[in-house]
DNA sequence: AATCGGAATGAGAATCGTTTCCGTCTAGCC
DNA sequence: GGCTAGACGGAAACGATTCTCATTCCGATT
């Protein structure tokens, strides 16, 4: 587990990472750093297949226990969409606020940004629903669900 | 698969219904029926265990090969949340829009709409994204992630 | 720098929601 | 009433994910 990384993780996040991993009392480890600098890469959402693929030092068990590792401590984010596999990628206070593109036909999902006076708008009306249900919210995720332009 | 129905479709709902299975050359058949009834019945997202359980008479492995031809035939969605079961629930265009509230602790899943104006400002901001990058727009899936008040 | 303790790892087996198979049954049609 | 394609039920197969456990690594301590 060591030698060229796909990505560089400068040292900022670097002390971000490690300090979410040691809220959960947990270290960062060098599987860990791998499996980040995939993802960091990758720039998009990716199966766990991808990131093996990506890096093919990652072992398949410890890729799937680190995952949930990283999740658990923030650092990373889970999406399922409807295909079989699901996919990870940076948590949002790690990079940006931002929603995806999912591909109905191929499965794929791409990274965008809405503008921030939609974004304020949805954060408004969502916090109206959230009061009127007792429902704590800690996030909202929208999707755009549709055929990519590879697929169409 | 007879007596007793957990709800009653209407003649107009049981029309769109026929129609939309004949549309994939498929039958509304009396097991098909009984499902419907069953999400109906449930007014939220169920998993098939709780289809199961809402009418004893289904049988697991036509339930799952139903709702793939149910859903493939536009009448009902399924909903993947963090949980390990899949949900359903009937399409919207059969129901209204609305959107999801997933509890992150029981993964139970309830429905919310948002008010008009709200709902606008969101299509207009989403379809400026779909033009821009020559993605399709099929929906859009507006989820509340938090925790329901029965877990709090 | 050698040692010790606990956490992380790798390889494989086990889990369990979901899918598929296959023989039987049914509904619709002549 | 028979015929046929499609639907059904039961059980076996599948596959992404999780678990197990022996081994290795790390970091603190002496």
């Amino acid at each position: 587990m060591s030698t060229e990384p796909l990505a560089t993780i400068d040292t900022e996040l670097d002390e971000q990472i490690t300090d979410l991993l040691r809220q959960s009392d947990q270290r960062f480890t060098k599987g860990r750093r791998a499996l980040v600098e995939a993802l960091l890469a990758g720039g998009q959402p990716m199966t766990i297949p991808q990131v093996l693929e990506a890096d093919t030092r990652l072992v398949q068990s410890s890729a799937y226990r680190n995952l949930v590792v990283l999740e658990a401590a923030g650092v990373v984010t889970r999406i399922v969409t409807n295909d079989d596999f699901a996919r990870y990628e940076l948590a949002e206070h790690l990079t940006h606020h931002h929603h995806h593109l999912i591909c109905s036909s191929c499965g794929d999902v791409t990274d965008f940004a809405l503008d921030d006076q939609a974004e304020a708008g949805i954060d408004e009306a969502l916090h109206k629903i959230a009061a009127a249900t007792g429902f704590t919210v800690e996030a909202h995720r929208l999707d755009l669900v549709g055929v990519c332009s590879d697929c169409d």
